[in-house]
DNA sequence: ACTCTATGCGCC
DNA sequence: AAAGGGCGCATAGAGT
């Protein structure tokens, strides 16, 4: 079952069933959504909406989740710029009210053919991927609040028309079960990014703020610095005899460090501390209260903590490569010294896992490189490369695989790499070739099919510049410099866009799995500032690019735990089939996300 | 008073 | 310690 969710006018909404006829089967008001939408969900269906975040938050505050959806912004985003789907957009245009993704251009352009010669993937239409993806899910209870969906204005005979248009385009691509996989992927990931939202991280702000006094010194007046960072200007000052320089001025700042003989280019961390001078610790660690007082100090804990949970807003595929972003909090950034805010509800447990060494297992897998593979065969990708006698230590092993996937040529890294190519052709050659499609100005494409942005119409101006007769031997070396700059992108697009994939993959799968437990077990402790939706239920509520907390029961942990891992496993399945990649994690039981340092 | 850019630094 | 892709955010300072 299919159904459409949009406007019909007066303000009341429309919900058509896709399978029957374009009548809908209910015209309610914004009031009466929630409780026919829980009333329709027995039924499993797939919602298809303009926008998650237009419609899903009303429902989570009633008390109500949902199992699947489409969410025409994000596929339509994918589907705009993806190389599967270049002759099949020709004959089925976007409509106009759909908004641009994050990397689609604004114009129109003339894609370079690329050299795209996709390597047999894993044989996509023998899964079931709406199973795969969606298990089972009944949680919540009943709630007669009001919801007060701020509705993006989509007729649902709009919605109807667009769901259509895209199914049809994914039908005529060159790869429609891999897009499939990676459209309904994306959907949950939209999902999931409001649900984290309306969950909440659990924080603890007596923690934080004991956190601040011990670094900073006592929460200050306004208007005044904390007494430990007074105390290290104080020191700088006089090491650099220079009374009055601001310290938060760059530009003061620098002139300052010259004037003391500390010859520096910037005041940048890495730069200061190849320098001895005794105002030069003190800096350094002035700097860092600077920081964690500027980025989670007082101010931070008042705007983003309420209620004791952390609820930044996710924007699931948010960057070109499908990573996702946050707008506001900055949540993908939670500094390592407050994570120990980060406490879990008593009676209740976190479960943190991260993927060890996700990337450059994606790139095993996706060049179905063995040896590569074989590498990766245990916990220690890294020791894997030593013991196959490719490099000495594990420290080379380690940049000699991030030179290989950022396109490293100089220093020990770039040294490394040829011994890797050696080792690892296959891969080697996949990111190489990567590389040199970005270079040349045409697209790459991700393990499910997500495709980069083109280059700037600035950067295409500069190399054909460069390729005119006059061009001066200045404008060449300015073409070759921006077009390897957009070789180290590409190349690193595909590992990153297709680890971004597996990650989904890993959540989506996840999703069900606590949905299932969930459905089985008898909660006692509640944690209620999680919301209706989740006060009683096994619940995501962090998210970092290839690491996960899950806030449980604690008597469900271990049973979360399991999940987590066979979600894992899954996902490696999803993506390469029965290709012998494995994606090991690291997983703890904590009460604080600060014991989970692994 | 507002917007914009550069810088620096936090995370993966 | 090495080298480099993706981000967001706070701040300073310049421009409007």
């Amino acid at each position: 079952m299919q159904i459409a969710v949009g406007t019909a006018g007066q303000g009341r909404v429309a919900l058509v069933d896709l399978d029957a006829s374009d009548q809908p089967i209910a015209t309610v008001s914004i009031a009466e959504l929630p409780p026919a939408v829980r009333e329709l969900e027995s039924h499993r269906p797939r919602w298809v909406w303009g926008d998650t975040r237009d419609w899903y938050p009303s429902l989570l505050d009633a008390g109500i989740r949902v199992e699947r959806c489409h969410d025409l912004r994000l596929c339509g985003a994918i589907l705009g710029q993806s190389s599967t789907t270049e002759a099949a957009r020709v004959a089925h245009p976007r409509p106009a009210w759909l908004p641009l993704g994050p990397s689609e251009p604004g114009g129109a352009v003339t894609p370079v053919e690329a050299s795209v010669d996709r390597t047999p993937l894993f044989d996509f239409e023998e899964f079931d991927v709406l199973q795969a993806i969606g298990v089972e899910e009944r949680t919540g209870e009943a709630s007669d609040r009001v919801a007060s969906a701020d509705a993006a204005a989509v007729p649902v005979a709009a919605v109807a028309a667009e769901y259509r248009r895209q199914l049809e385009v994914v039908a005529q691509s060159t790869s429609p079960g891999a897009l499939r996989l990676l459209l309904a992927a994306e959907s949950v990931g939209a999902l999931i990014g409001v649900e984290l939202h309306a969950a909440g991280l659990p924080w603890d702000r007596a923690v934080h703020e004991r956190v601040l006094e011990t670094e900073l010194g006592p929460k200050p007046k306004p208007g005044w610095k904390p007494a430990h960072m007074e105390r290290l200007a104080a020191e700088v000052r006089a090491a650099l005899e220079a009374p009055s320089v601001n310290l938060d001025s760059q530009v003061d700042l620098l002139r300052a460090l010259r004037r003391a003989g500390i010859h520096v280019a910037s005041t940048g961390r890495w730069e200061l501390k190849e320098h001895e001078h005794p105002a030069i610790e003190p800096l350094l660690a002035y700097k860092k209260l600077a920081r964690l007082l500027s980025a989670n100090g007082w101010a931070w804990l008042d705007e983003w903590i309420a209620d004791g949970r952390f609820r930044p807003d996710y924007v699931p595929g948010g960057t070109a490569t499908g990573r996702w972003a946050t707008a506001g909090g900055g949540a993908l950034q939670l500094p390592k010294n407050v994570r120990s805010a980060v406490v879990a509800d008593p009676g209740w447990k976190l479960v943190v896992a991260d993927a060890a060494q996700l990337e450059p297992r994606v790139l095993a897998g996706l060049a179905r490189d063995e040896a590569m593979a074989e590498a990766g065969r245990g916990k220690d990708f890294y020791r894997g490369i030593v013991d196959a006698g490719v490099v000495e230590n594990r420290e080379q092993a380690k940049y000699a695989i991030l030179g290989a996937m950022y396109g490293a040529t100089t220093g020990e890294s770039g040294r490394l790499v040829p011994r890797l190519a050696r080792a690892y052709p296959r891969a080697m050659a996949l990111v190489d070739r990567a590389a040199a499609d970005g270079e040349r100005g045409a697209i790459v494409t991700s393990h499910l099919g997500r495709s980069s942005p083109l280059p700037s119409a600035e950067w295409r101006e500069v190399q054909s510049r460069a390729s005119q007769p006059e061009a001066t031997s200045a404008d060449e070396r300015r073409a070759r410099s921006v077009a390897r700059d957009w070789g180290r992108f590409t190349r690193n697009f595909v590992v990153q866009g297709s680890a971004a994939e597996w990650a989904l993959c890993w959540m989506a799968a996840l999703r069900s799995r606590l949905a299932a437990i969930a459905a089985t077990a008898v909660v006692d402790e509640l944690a209620r500032a999680s919301g209706p939706a989740f006060e009683r239920a096994p619940h995501l509520v962090y998210f970092l690019h290839d690491e996960i907390i899950v806030h449980t029961p604690a008597v469900l942990a271990e049973q979360v735990a399991e999940a987590v891992t066979e979600a894992a496993r899954g996902a490696g399945k999803l993506l390469f089939g029965e290709f012998p990649v494995e994606f090991p994690l690291d997983l703890e039981v904590v009460d604080s996300y600060a014991l989970a340092e692994g």
